[in-house]
DNA sequence: CGATTTGTGTGTATACATTTG
DNA sequence: TCAAATGTATACACACAAATC
């Protein structure tokens, strides 16, 4: 049930009309669907629109408008008003990013991970809590959302942040990507929209995806979204929620200036969005970047769900995040703690808590800071067009520009190479016209003489396929 | 706009007609779902018909359709062809079992836990991990979704139930009901159906609820699900999966005979079900009933998610269970385990493993199995009446029958006179004719003589509330 | 800026399947 | 066994909103 190759001038995809079946939107769905997986539909193609296919097929228009409807639900298409029907690019494959199959050569300059080498300053603390006395009373089923000491530990990380709340509006989860699909759990429907960054983190993308939560992407500037465009799409689109990186956006680095804090505050409060802040990085920038004054939920603390996770600046494997919220959420938000998880090991949060009271985080950020100066400054060695880009001074990645010529195939043919990175392709949320780049990751290598060999590699191959570019 | 208490032989429900604003569906979805979470409408009240109301208002029926459609789809109402619209029991209130606001008094026969005071066994696990030289490998990002010996130590651990795979269909995730809730996100979509017992895990039912994921309830006997009854609704509900505890139904205590195994598999198969295999208490089952072969996963590899949670047999505090799956079943799920949970704690994992390598395991299996036998033995003797039930005859719960006359304000009574247990409408599928049940943890209360005295109140409670019945 | 194209939201008609008596 | 009651599935008409030219 393929379109033809040869009728070109007209509609890009013309299913068999003898192969329709009742009922018809399911068997037109059907046919899009199998064309597209099968390959004989590339990305971004533009599909016949709704009133043409209808005519074709003499259906009414909604009848198609539902077919695509369900390839749209599927990620299959996506549909802009007033402009048509696409295919999603990578409609079949998952952009999904975690750190499995890599085969050892590679070097690691895709995933982020948080430069495991300081992973040993914390052995010590984990010894520590293995041997208190109370050890045993962590491994019954209690206090499924923290024991009140280990929340307050968090609060004192977080308060470096500026971020003041009380215990019993802290909950600890299984690290930030467990918090952010456990918000998207407690407080969205399936079929609500959440406003988000042209790119944003590839992974909320797919959780989005997974719980039908439609992602609308708003303009932003070098000091993150911009509030007009924000408030345009809040007025046309019926938009429930947004969620920002507000101390390094992932992947551009962007981090929100505090006067964008406030006039983003304003059009949040107007349309009562849910807000999830993803503030994992705050470590990174309270108190090294000038303008930082404290986190969106500080303005917002009713409508915003503060997530901050400990595997960047403290350790990656000992699954923590803390989660906090205003009292409306918090019934919503616990009862879907617990339907997750049940609750979080009690061992990994009190090794957090006491790395954090003992003041051992400190060090671990101090050396953490120190990798990531010099794996910024050996990035701008290698890149130096890049070094003067807005962004943020210390980020564990960069965001680098490249040739328009160059697809997300590169990723393809760095792998062959020996490096791993990533195409924007995976972080752009919507049918993208900002350009391409990459993410390198500067955390991920094990060793600085690994990430200047990536690097060099990843010049090396750039420079060639730019070419005259 | 809540309905007229005057008029009571028409219809249950009248919307005020004056109060109708376009779009009208919206408009009366809302206003009935006011009325419901206001306490208008009382429990399993039976609704005007779609063609009734829609005269009252002067709207075409399937505008009623789409009202009561998104009523339902929020749990508040549920209809059945033929026969009606009826508001949800329980629509405002959640079912959702934890260990969190139990004061320190009240004996806890509510929540399972799984007799707590074995877990100083597992301490020197713990301290032997974290000696190991290899301990700070455990504090990375790597292997998402399990060590390969630590997959290769569940592996060892399900082969007792009976369970053949390899590792590459195994996922380590924090804990079995972390392991349904990436099972509903990876496997299916919101609006689809899954058949159910009638009374089922309460946990479940409440991950469903917010996976928008409609749960059929089908009938059983002494041996589990009948699978005739499971075969009709197949054909009238177009349902896309079950969800079935064969080694000791939570709450029922039911265990699926391997001869009903056989029988469901046939069915299973020929609809083409996912089916969800919560097998956690299989270490209690494979080995001391007699009928135990295998679990279900056997008999349906490609079709099966299978879950082995170690909360109950080993440690509660460290979350961990082992899903097993087939190929087809294995990017989906783990693209889920990487989106929910990045990882489990491979400290958790490293520990559990270790537990149940060196043996350990079985010592605390050994000790656990002893303190339920001594727990049934101690209900028993209150409630000789229970005694000759069929059902586990180990199992770390009871499902004690209760007097008609008993609503769901038994628990709020019992609380008050220092125990804790759970209704039957918590586990209650659908509108429940099945009498009415209460069930009694027996691995909560710390301490066989704490169990002892929460079972003498329940007893005096239940006693004189039962009255002459 | 206004007309046109294109997708979306809402209300309706009709055929059908299940339950009940 | 059948007819009536009742919810469900499917297709369509039409008003509207956004994007484009």
């Amino acid at each position: 049930m393929s379109s033809n190759p040869f009728v070109q001038c007209s509609m890009s995809w013309k299913p068999d009309r003898s192969l329709l079946k009742r009922p018809f939107y399911l068997s037109v769905a059907r046919a899009l669907e199998h064309d597209i997986q099968g390959g004989f539909l590339a990305a971004d193609t533009r599909l016949p629109t709704q009133r043409e296919l209808a005519d074709y097929l003499n259906l009414n228009f909604t009848t198609i408008t539902r077919a695509y409807k369900i390839c749209e639900q599927k990620g299959l298409i996506y549909a802009v008003t007033g402009c048509g029907t696409f295919v999603s690019p990578g409609a079949a494959c998952s952009i999904t990013i975690s750190k499995d199959g890599l085969s050892g050569d590679c070097i690691d300059l895709g995933f982020v991970a948080s430069f495991e080498e300081c992973n040993h300053m914390i052995v010590e603390n984990a010894r520590a809590v293995i041997g208190k006395c109370y050890v045993e009373h962590l491994f019954n089923y209690h206090d499924p959302t923290g024991i009140l000491h280990q929340k307050k530990a968090g609060l004192n990380w977080m308060a470096a942040f500026g971020l003041r709340a009380e215990a019993e509006q802290v909950a600890i989860v299984s690290g930030s990507q467990n918090a952010l699909a456990i918000t998207l759990l407690a407080l969205f429907e399936p079929g609500q929209a959440i406003a988000v960054d042209g790119y944003t983190f590839s992974n909320f993308i797919e959780l989005a995806k997974m719980h039908h939560i439609q992602l609308i992407p708003v303009p932003g500037d070098n000091h993150g979204m911009l509030p007009d465009a924000l408030e345009r799409r809040c007025r046309l689109n019926n938009i429930s929620g947004v969620f920002l990186m507000p101390s390094c956006c992932n992947p551009t680095t962007v981090m929100i200036s505090d006067d964008r804090k406030k006039e983003l505050a304003a059009v949040i409060d107007k349309y009562q969005l849910i807000t999830i802040e993803d503030d994992s990085h705050a470590f990174l920038t309270a108190g090294i970047v000038e303008d930082y004054r404290q986190p969106l939920f500080q303005l917002l603390p009713e409508r915003t769900v503060y997530v901050c996770g400990t595997s960047k600046p403290i350790c990656s494997g000992l699954r923590v995040a803390f989660m906090v919220f205003g009292q409306n959420f918090k019934e919503k938000v616990c009862r879907a703690v617990f339907n997750v998880n049940v609750k979080t090991s009690s061992m990994d949060a009190e090794i957090i808590s006491d790395v954090i009271l003992s003041g051992k985080a400190l060090k671990v950020v101090e050396e953490k800071k120190r990798l990531a100066r010099c794996a910024n400054d050996l990035f701008d060695q290698y890149f130096p067009e890049a070094a003067g880009a807005a962004g943020h001074p210390l980020s564990f990645y960069r965001w680098l520009p490249i040739s328009k010529n160059l697809g997300c195939e590169v990723e393809a043919v760095l792998k062959r190479q020996g490096v791993r990175v990533f195409h924007s392709s995976r972080f752009l949320v919507g049918h993208g016209r900002g350009g391409q780049f990459l993410r390198v990751s500067l955390a991920s290598a094990n060793s600085l003489e690994r990430l200047s060999t990536g690097l060099k590699i990843l010049r090396a191959n750039l420079r060639r396929s730019r070419g005259g570019n």
